[in-house]
DNA sequence: ATATTATGCAGGTAAATGCCTGCATGTCAA
DNA sequence: TTGACATGCAGGCATTTACCTGCATAATAT
């Protein structure tokens, strides 16, 4: 599980568009998921691929269709590394900054 | 506060390691902190001014230095925005998964 | 069988990104 | 005051990125 490919994965408005719509309804096909995006099927595709490749979406052929499935297990992981650790210690580096720019005022 | 300037910001290595210099040790000048970066002053800077726009860091100079805090609210914000968003369907979007998948084995 | 539909794959291009070098400015200390 | 130190600013360059067009392949429907 690498957290630099889901952190490029989520560094983009259109591929964050993707998960919503997905989270929206889950399992849509390609098709389905460029009609509420301005741009041709392909460029959906690359996005989709990164997507996939960051593994925040899994995806299933039916006949000449492809289905593809949000996977919100990478997203717990970047919370669990990522946000709950500034989170612990949200309090005192709000103080230190604090501390700071009352410093600067005087 | 523009969502998408923080996950850009936290889209890179370099400045997701400047995080957690700064959270290790929060405050810290650009020189210190390009002790630990393999790269030029001139880099860290432009990736300092990346998490600054992004507001995840706030600077204030003392005399010819310049001090650099962390503020964690802006991940606050992604995690109310993104992340709690899919861990409260969390466990339904696996069931779609799952189903999905026992479909395709048969 | 053939037309239609859904997707895959291969370049091509303009803009953004991440790195660098070189020089300028401002602050401190001897 | 002058040399050393901390940072700012401008520009250049290679790579990556996010689009696109055009064509190929595979599955369904008539």
């Amino acid at each position: 599980m690498d957290q630099d490919e889901v952190f490029k994965a989520l560094a983009d408005p259109t591929r964050r568009r993707l998960l919503d719509l997905l989270c929206e309804e889950n399992g849509q096909t390609l098709r389905r998921l460029c009609e509420d995006l301005d741009m041709t099927r392909q460029s959906v595709t690359q996005h989709l691929g990164l997507l996939e490749a960051a593994n925040l979406v899994t995806t299933t052929k039916r006949g000449r269709e492809k289905l593809h499935f949000i996977n919100p297990v990478p997203l717990q992981d970047v919370y669990e590394r990522w946000i709950r650790k500034f989170e612990t210690q949200r309090l005192s580096l709000l103080h230190d900054l604090k501390i700071q720019l009352e410093k600067n005022e005087s």
